[in-house]
RNA sequence: GCCGGGAUGGCGGAACUGGUAGACGCGCCAGACUCAAAAUCUGGUGAUGGUGACAUCGUGAGAGUUCGAUUCUCUCUCCCGGCACCA
């Protein structure tokens, strides 16, 4: 065994080993249980990064557990590789995005074999090959026969001087990134999924993922956003360029009489047709647009609005309101019109008091002695009603039905289910992505690629200008002859979301060499995917897109589940100094330098170690180096115990206290560390366990002969344990302790229940709740003989010194609490 | 603004179901080895007081429930993630 650790030289050793054995080739068959593993893939932006590391080392980590512990595992690796960065490198290094993407997968995945993940690399896949997205474009064309596809005008950041549709991150304070000009938000016609239709099911099916973080399901849950309340009809006092009535939907019909105006979207079609007419509103609209396509955006405005000129009635009580139109209402929820009730909606209020609005007073609390001043803000609480007629004197709950029965009677409302999701917008007018399989026909109107002519190929030598999307300016591309009539047609030259192609590329990896189909048997047998691991910043849209993929998937017959991924595990972000690491920041680490120095296997250690999965990490240069320590220090054990092993092979004939208290530490270990890795997935706690377990061995060895059973049974526990985490040193140190096999290749140890019986216990002693004394007791001790050993102790006999005893509470193998009162 | 999450020694974190706050690691201090340094090993390390046994304080701030609260409830502060065209 050679003297030092040398990590450079074994883990290429290993990796090595790894291939040519095809250690991690999946395969499909039923004599054991599968386990599909998967960690969210990579955008191949040019190098790993440290947050990567992390994602990947923690699934690799419950791959590996899940392989010892006799599962079939499939962990496959691809790449998310169509995305705007692509194109911006391809404007400022001159070279095509389809050069720059495969160069960076070669480079990234050089740098994830030498991490040592377990992938199987024969299934690797990149979304930007035709292999890959022709089923995307094959199956957008089968929901679309399905009715699920349609396409609507819809509003993007225009850069009036580019020319050029911008992402949010492209745009800048208000300004387009590359121009400077004024972004205006520009209504074109795009592509859409009717994510909506399912919005029922994903909220009903988050109930059933009982092993997804709660987090992410209540952020779901918001999302989808279900709402109930009353669809309400305002006639227009005077038809308005052919409009008769504004619809709001709102979740608080027993408000109603409270009304004291109405507020339309600056893009709803009422406004749009007056600013056509009313220079003031011009302006206003206009000053609307200047804002980017991003809630965020909208939300934080400061309200401010414009009055219409026009009134409508409030069919509860013929009450005549003016109209405003204003920016805090958003056009893409409910109508685009909201009824304000300043009194109760501290938005409506905040707007009423701007424009010196009338706020009237509709519900009062439920307890007459509390009281309502409208003076600072709105009631927004549930409670009786008043000012509000024959309704006076309900509470909400009742007088919502009644008014909303009222309203459908006269023809003037109807209760109604609002959703917040909106259909996803699938189009975007930029050139690396997917094309979208669609032929503009002057004749025949919109017809889909048929499937003979699929894929719709992505033309990867192109030149950026950064005006538009290329495809715009290639004829070659764009010219086509129709599929039903064949006279010259032209091509959408819009393509996909990226969101599109990682919504269902966990199923493709279970048969990506099929080149006949989109999947076959193999997606029944690996499909759901088992465990789950990404940033918690795909909590909502990725999560959600995918779980629509899956179900639609399934309507279609595909798959036969309803749910794509069992487990779910969001892991947090790596920081340094106490800020995400970024470019921008200049705090990256990089890790190929890391493994140059210290070996893969001290950075999966660090990675592991220092935070628990779902935490943000603080990087630490100095832990790493921590982490390099142990790994010299476990070396050094098991090259010591090798030099002077003629052990005795059972260590239960071993039957000093000592030897008995090393065993013992041992199987807690063996419990403690397969729960926190097996369930809990906090594997910094396991690996602290098993530092533990290592300390206590090399004192043990220090003083004792180091050559007992029962050292080597702690090295191998340790070995075996550790290896998920650290794959090569504890490959060659399990071979090194005589082993034919492999680690991944051998059973999880498992508990020897003789070895963990105690015969004492350490027992603390509280006097009012603070400790007073620790007692060693024998573990079958009776409670009241444990009470009176407390009683007697000299330092708690000091503190119930002249008191009276109020009672004693005991918590089994834990604690004793005296409770005394003090005499006076 | 809305939704979700977080805050514990000098630092990362532990305490799993309301029951010993600070496991494990880093850093620091002292010692051993060395001509010396690095590496390695041994011991110490929340704050305050005390020679000591021990005592008091202490988990972002403030209140509450409890024999007992880092853990549960309420109010607040700050930080982070998401907000539909970054992926």
């Amino acid at each position: 065994m050679e003297p030092h650790y040398t990590p450079k030289i074994i883990e290429e050793e290993v990796q090595h080993y790894w291939q040519a054995h095809q250690t991690f080739k999946a395969t499909e068959h039923s004599n054991q249980e599968k386990f599909y593993c998967l960690s969210m893939f990579p955008y191949p932006s040019g190098s790993l990064h440290v947050g990567h590391v992390r994602n990947y080392t923690i699934g690799d980590v419950i791959s590996r557990y899940q392989r010892m512990q006799g599962k079939n595992v499939l962990q496959p690796i691809g790449w998310d590789a169509f995305g705007l960065p692509a194109e911006n490198a391809a404007l400022k290094h001159q070279v095509p995005p389809a050069k720059w993407t495969y160069q960076n997968i070669q480079l990234m995945g050089k740098q994830l074999k030498q991490l040592g993940f377990g992938y199987d690399w024969d299934r690797e896949i990149a979304t930007c090959h035709p292999d890959y997205y022709r089923w995307e474009q094959w199956f957008f064309i089968k929901l679309y026969e399905k009715g699920l596809v349609y396409r609507k005008n819809s509003v993007v950041n225009w850069d009036p001087v580019d020319g050029t549709v911008l992402a949010n991150e492209q745009v800048i304070d208000g300004r387009g990134w590359r121009s400077g000009a004024k972004v205006e938000r520009r209504e074109i016609p795009q592509w859409f999924l009717k994510i909506t239709d399912y919005a029922e099911e994903l909220l009903a099916d988050l109930e059933t993922l009982s092993e997804w973080p709660q987090q992410v399901k209540t952020m779901q849950k918001n999302w989808i956003g279900r709402a109930e309340g009353a669809a309400i009809h305002f006639k227009l006092s005077d038809v308005q360029a052919s409009i008769e009535r504004i619809d709001v939907f709102t979740t608080r019909p027993d408000t109603l009489f409270g009304v004291t105006f109405l507020v339309i979207s600056p893009e709803h079609p009422l406004a749009t047709a007056l600013a056509q007419q009313n220079p003031p509103i011009e302006t206003f609209v206009t000053k609307c647009r200047q804002v980017k396509v991003a809630e965020a955006e909208l939300a934080t405005l400061e309200k401010c609005g414009v009055y219409t000129g026009l009134t409508a009635i409030n069919p509860i009580n013929q009450e005549i309101i003016p109209i405003w139109i204003a920016n805090y209402v958003l056009m893409d929820y409910g109508t685009g019109a909201v009824m304000a009730v300043p009194g109760h909606d501290q938005r409506d209020y905040e707007f009423a008091r701007k424009y010196d609005l009338p706020i009237r007073q509709v519900i009062a609390p439920m307890d007459p002695n509390s009281a309502v001043d409208l003076s600072q803000k709105a009631y927004s609480e549930k409670g009786i009603l008043i000012n509000s007629a024959n309704y006076n004197g309900l509470t909400c709950d009742v007088a919502m039905p009644a008014i909303i029965q009222f309203l459908a009677e006269k023809r003037c409302g109807e209760k109604q289910i609002q959703w917040r999701l909106r259909d996803w917008g699938v189009s975007r007018q930029r050139y690396w992505g997917a094309p979208i399989p669609m032929i503009y026909c002057p004749s025949c109107g919109t017809v889909p690629v048929p499937e003979s002519q699929l894929p719709v190929l992505l033309p990867e030598q192109v030149t950026f200008d950064g005006v538009g999307s290329p495809l715009k300016k290639m004829p070659e591309f764009y010219q086509t002859p129709c599929p039903k009539c064949q006279r010259p047609a032209e091509r959408e030259t819009d393509t996909f979301d990226t969101f599109m192609e990682s919504s269902w590329y966990y199923a493709r990896f279970a048969c990506p060499d099929q080149t006949d189909r989109m999947f076959d048997e193999r997606v029944d047998y690996w499909v759901p995917v088992d465990q789950y691991i990404g940033g918690i910043e795909h909590a909502i849209l990725h999560l959600l897109y995918a779980r629509f993929f899956h179900k639609t998937m399934r309507d279609l017959g595909l798959v036969k589940t309803n749910e794509p991924f069992t487990r779910l595990l969001s892991q947090g972000m790596v920081l340094k100094d106490g800020a995400k690491m970024s470019k921008s920041l200049g705090n990256t680490v990089d890790p190929e330098s890391l493994i140059e120095q210290y070996g893969a296997d001290t950075v999966r250690l660090f990675l592991m170690f220092a935070a628990p999965p779902e935490q943000s990490l603080e990087w630490s240069d100095t832990g790493v180096e921590g982490a390099y320590r142990f790994l010299k220090r476990l070396w050094q054990a098991t090259l010591q115990f090798t030099q002077q092993s003629t052990a005795a092979e059972n260590p239960a004939t071993e039957n000093t206290p000592e030897h008995k208290n090393l065993r013992r530490l041992c199987h807690e270990t063996i419990r403690k560390v397969t729960d926190d890795i097996g369930r809990r997935y906090t594997f910094n706690t396991a690996i602290a366990a098993m530092m533990e377990l290592l300390n206590a061995t090399q004192t043990f060895m220090a003083t004792h002969q180091s050559n007992a059973a029962c050292v080597k049974e702690a090295l191998e526990t340790v070995i075996l344990m550790l290896s998920p985490i650290v794959p090569h040193i504890t490959q060659v140190l399990w071979q090194e302790l005589g082993h034919p096999d492999i680690p991944i290749l051998h059973p999880w140890p498992t508990i020897d229940s003789q070895a963990l019986h105690r015969e004492t216990l350490d027992i603390v002693v509280q006097v009012n709740g603070k400790v007073r004394a620790r007692l060693n007791v024998p573990a079958n001790i009776e409670n009241k003989d444990l009470e009176n050993l407390a009683l007697v102790h000299e330092n708690v006999i000091r503190h119930i010194e002249n008191t009276d005893i109020q009672k004693v509470i005991v918590i089994p193998k834990k604690l004793i609490n005296i409770v005394v009162k003090h005499n006076d």
